[in-house]
DNA sequence: ACTAAAATTGCAAACGATTGCAATTGCGCG
DNA sequence: CGCGCAATTGCAATCGTTTGCAATTTTAGT
C-alpha cells in the first residue's frame, strides 16, 4: 500500500510530456495511448478509459507539432490581411476587422484554428508565398486584393486552398468572394441622383480594384444621367481622412452637391466635417456612404449606405475554402449590395 | 551539356520540398543546408550563397512544423477572446476588434505570429488549459476577463507566460493590463454629476468584473455626493440592445437625468434611441460612455466619454508579455483611463 | 613541408505523435 | 481441448528540421 502511494506520488510528480510517459503509466504502448486519445480507433473500451481517465489526471496534451508534423495537415486557415494601397491603413479598419470576427467565428464552428497575418506587400515581396508556403496552414484567406491583384492571381495557378475577398473581374483566376462593387456605385449614385443632386464628387482612392469598381460603377450612371462626377483622392487613415476631406470640402464648395464616400468611414467623418461647417444633410449636399458598418445607421443623420453583407461574406470565403480544401475548384461568390436608404440622400 | 541539361531540368521539376532534396541538388548535407539556411552559423560564403540560390530558384522554404517540433518553440502568440457573460456578445465587439489590431501590428512587428481563437466557456470547460497545454502557442494573451477571472487564476500559478486584458484586483495571481476601471467609473459619474444629473442610471451588465468596477466606481462618488444610482442590466449584443435600452428608457422616464453606459457602443446606440424619442441630450438627460472608440467623437451630440488607450494597452500585453516570455515575472500595468468631454454631458 | 589550430561539413540522434503491419490475446464453437 | 477468426495491442518506420559532436578540409605559422 505504502508502496503504491509512492509510487502515485512519482506518477503525479513527473510530469506526462509525451505519449509515451503516459504509455508507460498506462502500461501500454505509445501507440495505443495515441489511438485512445483520438477516440476513433479500435481500442478497448476498458483499456481507452483507463488511459483517459491517466490523461485526465495529469492534464495530458498530445503535442500539436508532431502531431502535425506526422499527419501534414495543421488545422489552421491563415488569414492574411495586405496593407498595400495605403500602409496607414490600419488592420484596425472596421471593415475588415468586422469581417475577421465573422471568419473566426465561421472557422471556429468548423473546427479550425485562425491564423492571423498582417502583411504589407511593399516591404515583403512574396508574403503569399511564404505564408502559403510556410507550412503552417492548412489554407489561406485573403481579406482584401489591396494592390496585390497581380500576385494573387501568379499564386492561384499553383495552389488551390485560397480565397480572397474582395472584387471580382471577368476572367480572373483566383476565387474571390465579395461585393459586387460595380453594381453598388451604381446603387449609390442612382439614389444621389434620384434625390436631387446635379453634380457628384466619389470620395476616396480609386487605385485599390474594389474602389475603382465603385467609381466606375457611379460613373456609369452619371454619364447616363447626365451629371458630372469627379473622383477626390481620400486616404483611408484616421488621422490623415478628416483634414483631406476638409480640403475637398473647401475646394468644392457649391459646384458639388452629391458625395458617395468609398466608405463609410468615410463617409461618416465627411458627415461631422459638414457639420462642423453648418452644411445641411441632405438639403445642400446629399451622402451615399458604403458598406453600412453598425455604427452608420446611429450617425445624425442616420447614413444612407450601400450594405455589404459581411456574415454572409465571412460564411462564403469559409464555405468555399472548405470545399477547395476537398479538392473542388469553386467558381466565385459575387454577392448583391443592397442599397440601405436613410436620410443622408 | 545535354546531359546537364537533363539534369537541370529534372531538378526543376521535381519538387524540392525538404531540407534533403536541396542537399542533395547541392551536393552537402541536410544539416548544412540548415544551417545555410538560418544563415547565422558557420557555413562557408561560397556554400551558403550556392545554397540560397538553389533555395531561391525551387521556391523552397523549410517545413515549419518539423522546425517547431524539433526547436520547443512556435513563434506564435495564442490570442482567445473568451465569450462568456454573454456568449451573444460576438467577437466583433468593437473594442476588442480594435485591440486585436493593434496587437496583431505589434506582435507582427516583434517577428510573432497571432493565433485567434473564439472561445465559449460554457460549452468549453477548459479552454485555457488546451490554448495553452496545445503546444501551439509559446504564450497567451487573453482578451477580457469575461466570467472567467478564477479559471484564469488557477492557471497564472503554473504558466509564466500568459497575460490579460482586463480589471486588476488587489492580489490577483494573473498579470493583467488594462484601464483602471473604477477610476473611470468615477470619473464619468463625477461628470454626470458635475453637469447637474440628480439621479444616475448605469447602463450595462454588471457581471464581468470591468464592468463591475465601473459601476462600483460610479457608486462610490455617487454615495459620496448623495446621488442615486442604480444598474440597469443590458447585454451587448447587437440585436438586442436596442430594445432593452428602449425598456430601460421607457421605466426610467422622468426619474434619471444622468445616464452612465458601461461602453460606448451601448452609449452611442442609447443616444439613438433618445433622439428617437426627441429626448434631448444634454439638457433633459446627460449621457457617458466607456472606451472612446473612433466613431464616438462622430456622434451628434459628440459623445461625452471615459478614453481607454487601446493602443497602448496592446502594446502593453506585448511587451509585458515578451518578458514573460524571457522568464521574468513582470507586474500588472493599470493605464490611467481619461474623461474625454464633449457635448452629452 | 609539417603541425597545430581554425574553419567547414557530415553524421546521426533527437523532437513527439501517427499508423500500416505483424503479433498477440481472447472468444466461440465443434 | 483445439482451431480459426476477430479484437486488441505492440513495433518500428515516418514526418522534416535542428544541432552536438566528430571528422574532414583549410589556413597559418615556423
Amino acid at each position: 500500500m505504502a508502496d503504491e502511494d509512492d509510487q502515485n506520488g512519482a506518477e503525479s510528480a513527473a510530469k506526462v510530456r509525451t505519449l509515451a510517459d503516459l504509455a508507460r503509466i498506462a502500461g501500454v504502448s505509445a501507440g495505443t495511448v495515441s489511438r485512445a486519445l483520438a477516440g476513433n480507433s479500435l481500442v478497448n473500451k476498458k483499456t481507452r478509459e483507463k488511459i483517459e481517465a491517466i490523461a485526465r489526471e495529469h492534464g495530458f496534451r498530445p503535442n500539436q507539432m508532431a502531431s502535425k508534423l506526422r499527419r501534414q495537415k495543421t488545422g489552421v486557415i491563415g488569414v492574411a490581411i495586405p496593407l498595400g494601397h495605403d500602409v496607414r491603413q490600419q488592420i484596425s479598419d472596421t471593415f475588415f476587422m468586422t469581417l475577421l470576427g465573422y471568419l473566426a467565428d465561421e472557422l471556429t464552428e468548423k473546427g479550425y484554428d485562425l491564423m492571423l497575418r498582417r502583411v504589407i506587400p511593399a516591404q515583403d515581396e512574396d508574403w503569399l508565398d511564404r505564408f502559403i508556403g510556410s507550412g503552417m496552414v492548412d489554407g489561406v484567406i485573403v481579406i482584401g486584393q489591396s494592390d496585390q491583384f497581380e500576385r494573387i492571381e501568379d499564386v492561384a495557378d499553383g495552389y488551390l486552398p485560397m480565397v480572397v475577398w474582395g472584387n471580382h473581374q471577368e476572367g480572373q483566376r483566383h476565387c474571390v468572394v465579395g461585393s459586387d462593387n460595380r453594381l453598388g456605385g451604381k446603387l449609390a449614385a442612382e439614389r444621389l441622383i434620384a434625390s436631387g443632386a446635379k453634380s457628384l464628387a466619389f470620395l476616396g482612392d480609386t487605385q485599390p480594384i474594389e474602389f475603382a469598381a465603385r467609381y466606375a460603377g457611379a460613373k456609369e450612371v452619371a454619364a447616363k444621367m447626365g451629371v458630372p462626377i469627379r473622383a477626390l483622392p481620400t486616404h483611408l487613415s484616421p488621422e490623415r481622412t478628416g483634414e483631406e476631406i476638409a480640403e475637398h470640402l473647401q475646394e468644392i464648395k457649391g459646384k458639388v452637391d452629391g458625395i458617395f464616400a468609398a466608405t463609410d468611414t468615410i463617409a461618416v467623418t465627411c458627415l461631422k466635417e459638414l457639420r462642423e461647417r453648418g452644411i445641411d444633410v441632405p438639403r445642400q449636399l446629399k451622402v451615399v456612404g458604403f458598406d453600412d458598418l453598425p455604427l452608420s445607421s446611429q450617425t445624425a443623420p442616420p447614413l444612407t449606405t450601400v450594405r455589404q453583407d459581411i456574415a454572409a461574406g465571412a460564411k462564403g470565403l469559409v464555405d468555399l475554402l472548405l470545399r477547395r480544401l476537398a479538392g473542388e475548384d469553386t467558381e466565385s461568390l459575387v454577392l448583391p449590395p443592397r442599397l440601405m436608404v436613410r436620410e443622408t440622400a
